[in-house]
DNA sequence: TAGTCTTCCCTTGTCACACAAGGGGTCATG
DNA sequence: CATGACCCCTTGTGTGACAAGGGAAGACTA
């Protein structure tokens, strides 16, 4: 069954990610966590979903990764938006901004359905 | 490539169709027709999208089909709101709701984007 | 020092679903 | 009687979220 959670995220993660890297080089684990932070824990990315994502994004020449010591001293891959990155984010925020606005005003529309 | 269209679509094509027939039954192609009308041409449902979504809610108990005339005199599949349908769509509107908002506040937020 | 927790990375298999591209039938209109 | 509008459907293909695994290494605790 479709999941609002699921599908919303489904349609949102790879500009929430680029947003998230608009902050700075940050490594995948950190990117959940702020992904999780700025959503009020609204939306919640699994590993099994971002890592694909860090890596497909990565395949596109959104981002790019290099390795590095994270602020625990653990090994981390550290990804930073490209040019192609943060056109990207600019040209798709937009984008999903106007989509989003016209689904939310047609689930407003006053019908029958309180009658 | 994810694109913000279709996954928008994928997360809100089950919350458009009921609340179309929040305003009364309607045939596929009038639901359509509503999608579209709605959202001022911002989301376009394929057939091959739409007919598919129509049985699968109509497995899940949220709509009843019936057989009947369109008011262009053809046969037409009229579907109708279902009272699980309608608490479907009262429960599930809400959280569409949160989450959009979510992510859009986690879009907006102020960062290095635009040093 | 052994055990556990946290941080960080990854993959495989499964399922759902949007879409393209097809097909078909009927009614109205010129 | 041909064309277009209306209205229904399916198959094949690709993408991607998720569950459920696995692993390694630093940090803390008993």
């Amino acid at each position: 069954m479709a999941d609002a959670e699921s599908d919303l995220l489904r349609s949102s993660l790879d500009l929430l990610v680029l947003k998230a890297l608009t902050w700075g080089p940050m490594h995948g684990y950190a990117i959940s966590e702020w992904i999780e932070g700025a959503t009020a824990d609204t939306l919640l990315v699994e590993e099994g979903t971002l890592y694909p994502a860090l890596h497909r994004m990565e395949r596109h020449g959104w981002i790019t990764a290099e390795w590095g010591v994270s602020e625990n001293n653990r090994r981390a891959k550290f990804y930073k938006l490209s040019t192609a990155g943060r056109a990207r984010f600019r040209a798709q925020a937009p984008v999903w901004h106007r989509h989003a606005e016209a689904i939310a005003v047609a689930l407003r529309r006053t019908s029958l359905e309180f009658r």
